[in-house]
DNA sequence: TTGTAGGCGTTATCAC
DNA sequence: GTGATAACGCCTACAA
């Protein structure tokens, strides 16, 4: 069986608090007898049991992180950073796939409340998911409103939706289409949608917008026969707009002279597979540590952080504008 | 302060093991008992504590996870399946980017023991971490070799170099440069470069291997420098495939006509944003079930798990060949 | 059918 | 400097 720190103890000759003062140093112990302890503790190949420690301090160091997948290369960096920054800090991180599904999400947060984490970060796409409302267990979102209460952290997404619509008209498109996933009015990602469509008209064009849930071939495919003098463009993510040239592509359209497309998010995987694509990049690992930092504070109690969080974007220009 | 079972307990007038039969359903309990206690439960809001659970049962429904990073999109997509089957089984995951160091992977094993993980899935890049051997933590490896006596999970790595330079020989390629990671030879994934190099052997043609640390568009271009009879390249990964793809173009060769390539992995996300390059795809999905299957087996000391699993490969041609 | 007592491994408190 | 004791929240004998 694995050693306890009354193991540890009778080989050292000495009692568990002593040897628990060596494992946390903490009050006075002797010289020799830390000797004694620490090998003791290397010989019986000791490792201190932190559910019985989280039991007693009430605290477990974890945080809860819920998103849809670690598929999406988006999710993927921005959870990498997260684990990693926490990782630092000497938190660990419970992973949660929600995959969009309200229940799912549920039953997550009942779970994470259970193992008592000491905070949750959640960019679920749900709507309607009133559980966040714990009063004792501190909350931030990302890229999305949960609830009244809850702090959340975002890129600027108004500002990102106008540079790439702002972009497409510089270049003399005219006919620029937005193509985004399911319109969530609780997510700033939706600000994307309306910075679109209010430069749109304050160029005098008229904004038109598809829906798509997820990567929808179909919807690409409708959009370019309903709409043949479309001549760009804007899609809420880079995923979506790899599609569409896909489709640009069959259908003879000639990228950049004869249509353009601009993505969004710029991760380091869509950098590297569709360098030429022109993207709008989010600030990703800085998303990361804003929301740790945020969430460290609720758990100290150091409140009075900011509700909402902006970080600015950056404009990649590639080879599709 | 969070309600314990003794809370429920007093709400509902009965004792605490009547409450803890309620959550556990054991042993025989009166309906209007249990109505009674399923009321004060709701109506405080009780959560069971599983750590205190975990300590008494010695078991957390803890699996520590841990690869190089969820940011590259293989291992986000592992790792997301990992998840969501251990999910369905009751189990969770703490999730631990290794970044390739091995002095991170050994500071998380130590994390993950103190934690009391019921069992680890380890896939990380790294050689000579002895720590594994961990007698009373059951272990999983994937795609890589951890130490004689714990069970490896991978795709057919051999097969799939095979299926991969074949392809290329029977397109009529004389020149095929074989290029991937840092050649470890611990891992199954180096059986890609071996068979590649025996299939050029049968047929009469010289292997040429290159290495490169993630993604060097360096060692490309000098791959090209060195090479310029170079009519075809086999990438052991589809990240590596992309940026020859870039390289190529940069030269003016003309795929495939001029200049074939072919990838490794076949990630969805791969898919979706170069849909058109030829790769070996890894049942990535199979992966995970087969990992979790046998890692649930030791866990339940249900022992005689093969120590080596090898799933099928699957050649997707696109129109870089 | 329900209640009491003790222990899971750790740490804080208070003696010595 | 060091040791005994109680408690963290839960669960399983055993008793009633």
């Amino acid at each position: 069986m694995k050693p306890k720190i009354s193991d540890v103890a009778k080989v050292a000759g000495v009692s568990p608090t002593t040897v628990s003062r060596v494992l946390n140093n903490r009050g006075y112990i002797g010289e020799k007898t830390r000797k004694k302890v620490e090998e003791a503790m290397k010989q019986l190949n000791y490792f201190p049991n932190d559910v019985a420690r989280s039991l007693f301090i009430k605290k477990t160091f974890l945080i809860g992180v819920i998103f849809p997948t670690t598929t999406n290369p988006f999710y993927g960096q921005l959870i990498f950073h997260i684990e990693n920054i926490a990782a630092s800090l000497g938190y660990k991180i419970l992973l949660c796939n929600s995959q969009g599904q309200e229940d799912k999400e549920r039953s997550y947060l009942r779970m994470l409340q259970r193992n008592q984490v000491d905070g949750i970060i959640a960019g679920a796409h749900n709507r309607g998911v009133k559980e966040y409302d714990i009063p004792t267990l501190p909350v931030v979102g990302v890229d999305r409103y949960l609830s009244g209460n809850i702090p959340v952290v975002s890129s600027d997404n108004y500002d990102g939706g106008r540079q790439a619509t702002q972009l497409l008209i510089n270049k003399g498109c005219e006919n620029i289409i937005h193509i985004n996933g399911p319109i969530l009015l609780e997510t700033p990602a939706n600000l994307r949608r309306k910075a679109y469509e209010d430069v749109m008209r304050d160029n005098q064009l008229t904004p038109i917008t598809y829906e798509t849930e997820g990567n929808n071939q179909a919807v690409i495919k409708q959009l370019f026969d309903e709409n043949p003098q479309v001549d760009s463009i804007f899609a809420s993510d880079d995923l979506i707009a790899s599609a569409v040239m896909r489709e640009a592509k069959i259908r003879k359209r000639n990228i950049p002279s004869d249509f353009k497309v601009i993505g969004y998010d710029g991760t380091e995987t869509t950098r590297l597979l569709l360098p030429e694509l022109s993207t709008i990049q989010q600030p990703i690992r800085e998303i990361a540590e804003k929301t740790i930092e945020i969430l460290i504070k609720e758990i100290n109690e150091e409140g009075d952080s900011q509700m909402e969080t902006i970080l600015p974007v950056r404009l990649i220009e590639g080879e599709t504008t």
